[in-house]
DNA sequence: CCCTAACTTAACCAACAGGTTAATTAACCT
DNA sequence: AGGTTAATTAACCTGTTGGTTAAGTTAGGG
């Protein structure tokens, strides 16, 4: 619910939010910068609303310029999320070397390839 | 919606079905031994569901041994989402260097690891 | 062959997510 | 002051999520 981790990984949820923070990535932008890609598709205020779940995430900050609402990455945001999925490279490290085990096993044997 | 990066974050944004992923990460477990620490706060339909989600995101796989239904991490399945999170790697570097190197590896050639 | 164990499916419900349009705020420009 | 630009807030609608209970499936055991 409102724990941070699923609050980012929500966010992350969805195509339109993550190309925003692709968008992000190569450098500051200002709202209507950030919505122009999305326009045909969707409403302003649906962009707004976007934001706001990445602000609340806390992926995103915005600082004000005049009428203008600038946007950067918030990089320490993303550092929660890393590290839980780090936590599968374990799991992603042992999977291999039973799979090693297994193509040893197999190719000592001389069995068929299932 | 339905694309595989966006079902795999969306599952992941769930307190419960993390709990699950790190209670497999400990090794193979049947539907009730993953449900047995939820069981007084939700059902067992719940908790089915909860796996539903899980296995459609491709992070977890169910195998039947007789009326039992064993669940596994899918280590592929977290793939897709380590990869879009390495994009923000200056957001994070430590955590992720080791990662990414491990990825390489992987998807390169099969030689074991360090 | 029924009984129980281990799950899943069905039907339903409240809450929330993602979108809309219309109205509102805020800052700048003559 | 009035108008324009930039963005947000409000009110609403619809589909999905996360939970429920009750009924259904499937395999093994006495």
């Amino acid at each position: 619910m409102p724990d941070q981790l699923s609050q980012t990984f929500a966010a992350l949820a969805d195509p339109t939010r993550r190309a925003m923070l692709t968008r992000l990535s190569a450098g500051t932008a200002s709202v209507s910068e950030i919505a122009e890609p999305f326009l045909k598709q969707m409403s302003l205020p649906a962009v707004t609303k976007h934001l706001k779940v990445l602000e609340r995430a806390g992926l995103v900050t915005k600082t004000r310029d005049a009428q203008r609402r600038l946007c950067d990455l918030k990089p320490e945001g993303f550092k929660e999320s890393v590290e839980f999925l780090e936590q599968y490279r374990q799991a992603c490290e042992e999977s291999l070397d039973r799979l090693g085990v297994y193509l040893e096993s197999v190719t000592k044997q001389n069995k068929p390839l299932p």
